[in-house]
DNA sequence: GACATTCTCCGACGGCTGTAGTAGAGTTAC
DNA sequence: GTAACTCTACTACAGCCGTCGGAGAATGTC
């Protein structure tokens, strides 16, 4: 189903990010890394995590070695489009225009981004003029 | 508290959208709102909303004639930002560029969005030049 | 082979969210 | 003043989410 909801929790969500991040892992591999990063969790609260991921579709798991490992079946790219639809159509209206515009205002970017967002903008005006 | 996280969900969120669009309510008028937007709920389910995100903080409510009065106590602009916040630093890492520059390359934008656009970006370059 | 470690399964629990019903207090209309 | 309506308070319930413990299977270690 291409235009599904992802639902997921921010629990949920570090863990997907340590699956982008890192590739395929174990659950002691996600549980370490969160770890490192100072979030302090149980073994089977990751596993618990890891599996109604599973269940949502979202991670998927294959035994090879001795314990299971688990992946992402879903890009990063995908949920970021999908929360940003949901955040755009409940609090912007849907249009995107006025999240951009406060976006730009408020945020502080560096010199490359500017840059790009300069190519980009230019980019989007020439066709603009185009049509 | 300035750096309150608010914790709302999509339907809490739609209520407050009637805030903000029409100013002060009651229930009913909530209801009513809704109802045209095509939004089916019974009246006490907005109720427990409005009495909800009362305990949040985010409404007060006055009984000044037959019925309460409902109206915000923080701006949609807080909103979005501490909801863009999470975002940001929930799926790019804190780092507001990415999400901009994916957001132009995916959105349509008006011409006066894209012009707006354009001015913006052109003044964050100057300032970067000054620097 | 016995002990220790590691892994998975299952169950649990409290809080939040979406949703609503019931009961009673207050208000209106005849 | 009584019937009809409206409002609020309280309660409830199921599903999701964050969190974890215990039990038992699998594996490693000496």
């Amino acid at each position: 189903m291409a235009g599904r909801n992802y639902e997921l929790g921010a629990a949920e969500l570090e863990v997907l990010n340590v699956l982008w991040d890192q590739g395929p892992c174990t659950v002691r591999q996600v549980l370490d890394d969160l770890l490192l990063k100072g979030r302090r969790l149980a073994y089977t609260t990751v596993l618990t995590f890891l599996t109604r991921l599973e269940q949502k579709g979202v991670v998927k798991s294959d035994k090879t070695g001795i314990a299971y490992v688990y992946r992402t079946t879903v890009t990063r790219d995908r949920i970021r489009k999908s929360r940003l639809k949901s955040l755009v159509s409940q609090l912007y209206d849907g249009a995107a225009g006025p999240l951009v515009l406060q976006l730009i205002k408020t945020e502080k970017f560096s010199n490359e981004e500017i840059e790009t967002l300069q190519q980009l903008i230019k980019q989007l005006d020439a066709k603009r003029k185009k049509e």
